[in-house]
Parts: C-alpha cells; sequence; structure tokens
DNA sequence: CTTCATGCAAAACATTTGCAGCTGG
DNA sequence: CCAGCTGCAAATGTTTTGCATGAAG
C-alpha cells in the first residue's frame, strides 16, 4: 500500500495542477481519505473534519469527495442499504473484504481477477473498463465474539 | 438459467408455505422478475404493473421486492449512483456485466469464482457467506454505436 | 482583485411508513 | 369473516443545489 504522505501528494498535485484551490478544509478531508485505512463514509469524515473546523458542512464533504472521484483520486464504494464508503488510499479497482457485523472493510490481495476479466469480456463482447468485487463475510474479531 | 415458469412456480410456492397472500399485483410482479432477462428498476416493474393495474402503486411495488428480497427469491442489485435493479430469475450471487451506456446487465459463466473466495477467506481469516462481482464496460450493441 | 469555495438552508429524490378501506383464502 | 394487502399521502433520510459571504492565489 503507498504510503500516506505520497498519496497526499498525489491528491495535492493534482488539485494543483488542475488549479483547484487547497482550503484548510479540503486540507483537512485529503488528509483522513489519504490515510483511510478504515474506508471512511462522509458522516465518518465530516465528524473527523468537524474536530478542527465546526464550522464545516456536509455540503463541503459532498462537494470536496465528489470532486476527488471526478479526478480519479478516490474510490466511491456504494453498497444496496444506501450507504456509501471512501478509499483514498488505493483509489482503483479492487477486491474488497466486508464484515457485515461490524462493517469493517479489508483489501485483500488476490491474484487471477484479471484473468476473470478478460473472461467476463470474452463471453460476452463488452469492452471492460471497470469492475467491483465485494466478498461478505465476518471478520475474525466479530467471530470470536459469537 | 431456470425456466421463467418454474421460477415462477418456485416463488408462489414460497409465498404459500410462508403464508403471504397472492395477490393480482403480487402475481404480476412475480411475473416480471420471474423472466427478468433485464434485471428491471423498481421504476420499470412499476410502470409494466400498471399497464395491467392502472392503480398499481409504487409502494406495492417496493412492498413486494422487499418481502422477496428476504425471502430470497430475489436478488437486490444496487449501485453507487443510488439505482437498484433486480434479478429474480438468479435470486443468487453471481457475476455481472453492466453496460455503462445503456444499462444493460448480462449474466456471463465464469469459472474460478469460488477459487478467488477462498482465497479472500484464507488471507483475511473472514468467514464468507456472500459476495458482489460487477465488471463495468460496453457492450457490443453500445461499441458499433460509436 | 477576481474567482472559486464555503456554509447555510431549501430543494430534490428515492424509499419507507401509517393508516383506512378492501379482499384473498 | 378477518388478517393481511393495497394505495394514498405524508414522513424520512440522504444527497444536491442556490446563493450570499468569505478567502485563496
Amino acid at each position: 500500500m503507498a504510503a500516506p504522505q505520497d498519496r497526499l501528494d498525489q491528491m495535492l498535485a493534482k488539485l494543483k495542477t488542475r488549479n483547484f484551490r487547497i482550503t484548510p478544509q479540503r486540507l483537512a478531508i485529503l488528509k483522513i481519505l489519504a490515510s483511510s485505512e478504515g474506508h471512511p463514509s462522509v458522516e465518518r469524515i465530516y465528524k473527523q473534519v468537524k474536530e478542527t473546523f465546526a464550522t464545516t458542512s456536509l455540503a463541503t464533504i459532498y462537494k470536496t469527495v465528489i470532486l476527488l472521484k471526478h479526478l480519479n483520486e478516490v474510490l466511491e464504494l456504494g453498497f444496496p442499504d444506501g450507504s456509501n464508503r471512501y478509499d483514498g488510499n488505493k483509489p482503483y479497482p479492487h477486491p474488497h473484504v466486508v464484515c457485515v457485523r461490524c462493517k469493517r472493510i479489508l483489501d485483500p490481495d488476490l491474484g487471477s481477477l484479471s484473468q476473470l476479466a478478460s473472461e467476463a469480456a470474452q463471453k460476452t463482447g463488452f469492452k471492460i473498463v471497470d469492475h467491483r468485487l465485494d466478498f461478505f463475510g465476518i471478520c475474525p474479531e466479530c467471530q470470536r465474539k459469537e
């Protein structure tokens, strides 16, 4: 996984290149996303930013996250129940393992996924440009609490 | 793929077993879902049902779809943009190929997915109970229109 | 300085809920 | 008959939008 500082610098560089401003609020959001081990939700980011900037609004978080998504600097993980989680650490498609109890999300290193993608392309004639792979289950910690 | 008639019968059987009533509206919804080649949205189901029952309400569609989801007779596919699509034909997890242009969704037959699941379980210690695999791309028809 | 971002509040949406009346079994 | 379903309308919850003010560059 990339060092958080690297990711932060990459994000900042992209914003500067595209002439978007670096505001204190944005910087705070970037920092959280760049080191997002926990794949935070918008609400979680909001609460963290408010610890530093008490007047920050949810709208600002949404606007920034959408901006970063369009710049391909954050990966959006939407779930059927409407919850959205964000990964600024690895902003490209990759498999996830989601605990259905505590909602923690991990990134396992899996081989042979690209193989599946070409199989899908071959069998359907689609030109594949993106993917999403989630496994749902119960994490070791929650299993212990059973 | 199961014959639509088989799926319809299975759904009806499950409803009867659990003592849920077979109303004309429900029957119409079941028929659509049982033969859901197109992975319809709630809105799409609503429009189709209204052709037969003009006074049907959206709430009824939602209630029925949620009921079927809880009975494991329909698979819900939620997407980050908030759109939900339903598959009553194969109500168990399976890979999808989604056209980002026309939104059509196909079911490719892919091997070696269970292999990935065990790899994920092994590497994370999770007890895997469900999964979701989507490939996004451009279908042959939309490629032709390029 | 000028333009863009912020933050508030209101709007927009999709989905859910409450409830009176209807109807399947 | 009568529990459960329907359909309406109102409520909900989340994300988006408009706009006046403020700050980045």
